[in-house]
DNA sequence: GTTCCGCATGAATCGATAG
DNA sequence: ACTATCGATTCATGCGGAA
């Protein structure tokens, strides 16, 4: 059942369970975990749909092999969030941390992803999830980190960005319900370069592209410039449709990824190889009319 | 050692320790708790710092006086966060919502304050903190929650369409006095505002210079907005300065506050009475000369 | 070649209804 | 009583077609 694929000399991928392909691989072999778990309940139709209370349970073995992978100078950035029920935020990302502590990590940091568009809704008792937790876990006190990596060069980003803007998006942006990207923009405009926080400003991606994502481009690059340099080896243990391996490709990263849904391994399989755009494309253009199968991969 | 001093018929402030005071107040009697505490460590000029190791225990008997005070229908928000020590994240705000469970409290919502500009500073093993945690408790699912005080303009949505409207368009409409027009811009004055979302972004500064405080005056604002009507009564068992106390009373609120610091006692005293601004205007061109006093009251 | 407008669509959540 | 499914709610975003 379990598969392996070479895409290239920089780029393995693995179908199957994590807890048991990361028994494959070496002690101290990694500079980066960067992953985005299936959150419990959801992704019912891939994954299963973890319950909550069973999330922590299922999660820690993955988290042993980790800790025993990752290099000490590396780094764990785990993004999840915990889903309402009941009326009541659900505990198990807590339980998680605590866990995961005892298990030897050490709980570095929680940084926030501000989702700029979040999922709409109205409800009588809470408002809309704007926000995300990006977890990093370390081994020892003593990791890399690249700050200078992520320094904004704010002018020139936010000159080339303004360009490409339509009025309306301008408008868009400019808009002040939770955004605050005005305010930002003319804060760069200031200063050369800055320090960022560890608060993340971003979009998520819409589905209309080619490759649906649970979270943008952007965020694995930035985890990626701030830990790891050229050559290091990133890995994704639920590498869903890539998103993390094909930027750590393209910024010249190692990477190595694991899933264990068929749809996706296959569908990294194509998105990376060098002539696999164009077999994406044209398997997705059969998919059209196979509504059945375009479903289960989503 | 304790004292009780009646601002107004409307403000009632309390010297002295939050989980004795609290003994006094009847069950279900309190609409509200904002409030921020002393973080773990931190202001150990004046509330002698809580060791993190400690923090979950010595703050457990207050929220256990703040279930029995709150009315089934009040909500209890909590602005914390969690202080960094030897590299790591401290655990204890996670415990203590934990605990907070086990004693009958259901963990609502974490809201997130991003601090737009927050304190400056450089390290290598981590970024400025930008966020802070506001955590809502409630007693039972069924709380009050006025999510249209809360409501944010949209931004130019409003605006861009009424530009579009073609100038037939518009003197058709004014043809037809206060009924098609006037409707539907009242559609469109419904739209033109949106709900927000768990994310707020405010500044860090507070408003009023005379009174330093820990957080803006925006920050109880919203929340009593939200979670209170007039003649609510809004309790602060750590009322610092008095930020929530004042923010309430000018919106119409009852307030409650504690403080086991005389100095903050004495300022808010100063601060709510009617003569008191002036007072406190004198009191502190006075100590602009005796810093030492002016640090310890920070 | 731009800019603009219409439209579909989400890591969601609650309450009601159905088995 | 307890779980499973469904409809209603809502708004930022990118794409495609139109001006």
């Amino acid at each position: 059942m379990n598969q392996t694929y070479r895409i290239d000399t920089n780029t393995d991928i693995y179908l199957g369970d994590s807890k048991e392909i990361l028994r494959l691989f070496p002690d101290n072999s990694v500079d980066l975990v960067f992953t985005s778990p299936p959150y419990a309940d959801q992704r019912k139709n891939t994954y299963g749909g973890i319950h909550p209370d069973n999330y922590v349970a299922w999660f820690l073995p993955i988290t042993e092999q980790l800790l025993r992978v990752l290099k000490p100078t590396g780094t764990f950035v785990l993004n999840i969030k915990e889903k309402a029920m009941a009326g009541e935020r659900c505990t198990y990302v807590m339980e998680l941390i605590l866990e995961m502590r005892r298990q030897g990590w050490l709980w570095t940091e929680e940084f926030i992803w501000h989702k700029k568009n979040c999922y709409p809704g109205k409800w009588p008792n809470r408002f809309r999830d704007a926000w995300e937790r990006l977890i990093q876990f370390n081994k020892t006190r003593k990791f890399n980190m690249y700050q200078e990596a992520v320094m904004v060069p704010m002018g020139s980003w936010a000159e080339t960005r303004l360009r490409n803007l339509s009025d309306t998006d301008r408008i868009r942006d400019n808009s002040r319900v939770g955004s605050g990207f005005a305010k930002n923009v003319s804060n760069w405009l200031k200063r050369e370069k800055a320090y960022p926080t560890n608060v993340l400003h971003l979009a998520t991606e819409c589905n209309n592209k080619n490759h649906s994502a649970a979270f943008p481009e952007e965020l694995p690059e930035w985890f990626i410039k701030l830990f790891t340099q050229e050559n290091d080896v990133a890995l994704d243990p639920f590498m869903g449709s890539g998103t993390t391996l094909a930027v750590a490709n393209r910024m010249g990263r190692k990477s190595i990824g694991i899933d264990i849904v068929p749809e996706y391994f296959d569908m990294v399989k194509c998105r990376l190889s060098p002539d696999g755009q164009l077999m994406l494309d044209m398997k997705r253009e059969n998919e059209q009319t196979e509504s059945e199968r375009y479903l289960s991969v989503r």
